[in-house]
DNA sequence: GCGATACTATACCGATTGGTTTAATGATTG
DNA sequence: CAATCATTAAACCAATCGGTATAGTATCGC
């Protein structure tokens, strides 16, 4: 069944830990959380050259965090909270049974697992 | 001041988002879940050497994700629930600010970088 | 003490990362 | 049209990553 590439939640969950597992990236976030930025404003903060920044701001993209709207010769990006919804939903799962029991996160990670395509 | 490594904040966020950043860490994450494992436990479901199991494990001790009791020759891994803290915690600003109004975040984030050491 | 067992250390490998420099593309402006 | 400006593309580099194989270090059981 299925011979699409089928990108599963976990490659998504690979680009938006990798994404996120960089501070000038993070950094990159929190200017982009002010408002729009270009890239060449994205970049001057940070002690790079702009391909570098530039760079980084594409992994931010692939990830899903950031889009970009070219409008003449700048590129204009903002935040994009879907990816960051989804980490939460992650992170708030272990977080919300770590809290409480062991004994029910050890549950919902094996019927999980029954679901799972992988393995 | 402080002429010691002065092991930030940031620096933790970079090893626990790097440590996440891999799908094996992950599901090596959900097995300790369970309960303690030994880390030939934790190397047999994956499909890689006894090394390869071992290297992903210290990066999630590293990360402080996991801690190790040595009991005679097996190592018995545990859960430690504190990064993910963190990392909710680090999440849910983002998120909280995100569903709300992007201005508030954006005063968070000027707000907060007042108060920081880098830049 | 002598294997077997459970792991770590080391050395090596190819692929990816994070950065650079230089060149190219394309929009704006004089 | 020519110069400049914003950005990407491409080639390169050192360092790290994810994996291997092999060798070492304790510990356990006979």
């Amino acid at each position: 069944m299925s011979s699409a590439p089928k990108s599963t939640d976990e490659d998504q969950l690979d680009l938006i830990f990798h994404a996120l597992a960089n501070r000038t990236r993070r950094a990159q976030l929190a200017m982009l959380a002010q408002g729009p930025v270009t890239i060449s404003e994205l970049a001057a903060p940070f002690d790079m050259t702009l391909p570098a920044a530039s760079k980084h701001l594409k992994v931010l993209e692939k990830a899903g965090l950031v889009t970009r709207e070219i409008d003449g010769r700048v590129h204009r990006c903002s935040l994009r909270p879907d990816p960051l919804q989804r980490l939460q939903a992650w992170t708030e799962t272990w977080q919300h049974f770590w809290s409480g029991s062991l004994d029910a996160l050890a549950r919902f990670i094996e019927a999980e697992s029954q679901g799972d395509d992988d393995v």
